[in-house]
DNA sequence: TTATATGCAAATGATTTGCGTAGTC
DNA sequence: GACTACGCAAATCATTTGCATATAA
């Protein structure tokens, strides 16, 4: 995914904004906004869940996070920014880390076939997890 | 995608089903719910959104419509049900139709990798329409 | 006839925003 | 000191749901 439409201000270092990152990349389980508010938490008490709002955005807006907006009604966050897929369990909502690579060749074959600028694309598989099958 | 996870029992053939399936049809720009609204509306004013939203819930758990769940706040609907890709405008946040054949062994791989049961996968690419490039 | 669907309005749930204060640069 | 970010609460937006009535089978 090329990087050229990310923010580039500077943003300020806050204790709340290094605490969220901290969580969140501690993690493998793509937590929802609400999740990562119980996460940090237990470490802020007095975090607002406004803060933790402003916060995943600009992140990801900065390209350090990734904002998941696949299915569910609750987008999810992903503390792992290079190229990869997503298994998303159809009963739990779960999601997972697919273990596939990337497929390199096809946003260069969408940007020539489409008319489109392609950036980059995303991939979701959708299926049971081993608990729910 | 694997049809079986789809809900089998009849349904009424109801005027605002029928009119609600005809309008999405008639279009290939995966409109979202109240779009939706709007078209309908035209031909039946007295119809609710409530209803639109009910029966294109309907709809997709039947497997005659897609729901597209990626990206963006609202959920958008596509007629056209055979496996295929789309494309995300990141500014204007239109969606189209990608002119790319599906990979058709990736499931099969991810299945076997993943430990899930894979059911298919959902692909979208993001880049900028010829309007905004 | 009898269960399913509709219209309407209120409820819900996730996310965003306004505002006055606090903290970073 | 200036400007960004925070906490809090209220607002917004998409979607869902309860209920009384209408309609399909």
């Amino acid at each position: 995914m090329l990087q050229s439409h990310l923010k580039k201000e500077p943003f300020r270092k806050t204790k709340q904004r290094t605490v969220i990152l901290e969580e969140l990349q501690k993690v493998d389980t793509h937590p929802s906004a609400d999740e990562i508010y119980m996460m940090v938490r237990k470490r802020m008490p007095r975090i607002s869940l406004g803060t933790v709002y402003r916060n995943l955005e600009l992140l990801s807006e900065k390209g350090i996070i990734l904002k998941l907006t696949f299915g569910g009604n609750q987008k999810r966050f992903d503390g792992y920014t290079e190229q990869h897929y997503h298994i998303r369990c159809m009963q739990c909502g779960k999601i997972a880390d697919a273990p596939i690579d990337p497929i390199t060749t096809i946003d260069e074959k969408a940007d020539k076939l489409s008319g489109y600028k392609i950036f980059g694309h995303n991939l979701e598989f959708i299926g049971l997890c081993p608990d729910c099958a």
